[in-house]
DNA sequence: GAATATTTGTTACTCAGTATCAACTAAGAA
DNA sequence: TTCTTAGTTGATACTGAGTAACAAATATTC
């Protein structure tokens, strides 16, 4: 709930109508690690059914914008989603099986990547690093068998 | 021209059939350094109008899945593929404004990227790690002015 | 309370592909 | 050579993840 909160606060303080329709879609948001736009406006829509697909989108990208959420192509299934604010920087590591995503930090990247921006007269503004493998219970389980294109993605714990 | 008999080397190898579009397609795909489908449709049916949009998509996917061909999403504008076979592993650093794209190597993050996947527990396959920011000139000539969506993007030559 | 600006829902559309399926090859067997 | 069968192709339709247009509803400012 605190987290909510403080998102509401950000938004307010960057001058943006906080309507109902935003709250809800920022209540729900806020309670899932990743999810799809297509995940949100189901979740939304369960709630309160008279909020519109395309609210949830353009809040969505309000939000993208306002820079308090930010979106994820992960290769493997639809982009999804993950509201950013208040969280420090972190990259992911997904399971190509079973879509299990984990967010880890890495501080020895930064530096390394402001260094490369700058070899090519490059001001660096972001980056996203992924990483995609097999997790463990994954590669027991599966031994031998093809890797598919990983189905849907959990919602997961940050682990570092 | 060199390029283009490795690659259908690596192809026939696999087994995969080469028809006559299929070698259109690919002489035309290893001429680009990054190519959307779209473009790559076209370019194609300029020379040959009687090869379908179909084809062209199947035989990107058909070359994915032989592992001759990556698929990038760089976060600005439309996918782009890219013909890897025979191209030394390289990250990507792009630019927001004018979509120009750098190839760079940087040897030091290989294992460490095993290192952070290995500490999960997970058995790492792939990746990807993109920098987005302003090349030189558009800092200069754009300064101070919003950074946009990128519009699209140029075939860049390998730079390192 | 009127004028103005913002947000919303509806509907239509786009882009980047997938799915279906019948017609067309190409390669091996008889 | 012709037959069989599997692989490939093009046409058409469809999907998922949004974007665009626009009028109606709502909020804000005067």
């Amino acid at each position: 709930m605190n987290r909510l909160v403080s998102v509401i606060q950000a938004l307010k303080a960057k001058g943006v109508r906080l309507t109902s329709e935003r709250q809800l879609i920022l209540r729900r948001a806020v309670n899932h690690l990743h999810f799809s736009a297509e995940e949100l406006v189901n979740d939304v829509r369960t709630i309160d059914r008279s909020v519109s697909r395309m609210t949830v989108f353009r809040t969505l990208t309000l939000l993208q914008n306002a820079g308090l959420v930010e979106k994820h192509d992960f290769h493997y299934g639809p982009p999804y989603y993950e509201v950013t604010y208040g969280k420090a920087h972190h990259d992911h590591l997904m399971c190509m099986r079973c879509g299990e995503i984990i967010e880890f930090q890495e501080p020895r990247w930064e530096p390394m990547q402001e260094e490369a921006a700058k070899r090519y007269g490059y001001k660096l503004l972001s980056h996203t690093h992924k990483l995609y493998g097999l997790c463990g219970s994954c590669q027991t389980r599966n031994n031998g068998k093809p890797v598919h294109k990983a189905p849907k993605l959990h919602v997961e714990e940050i682990v570092a």
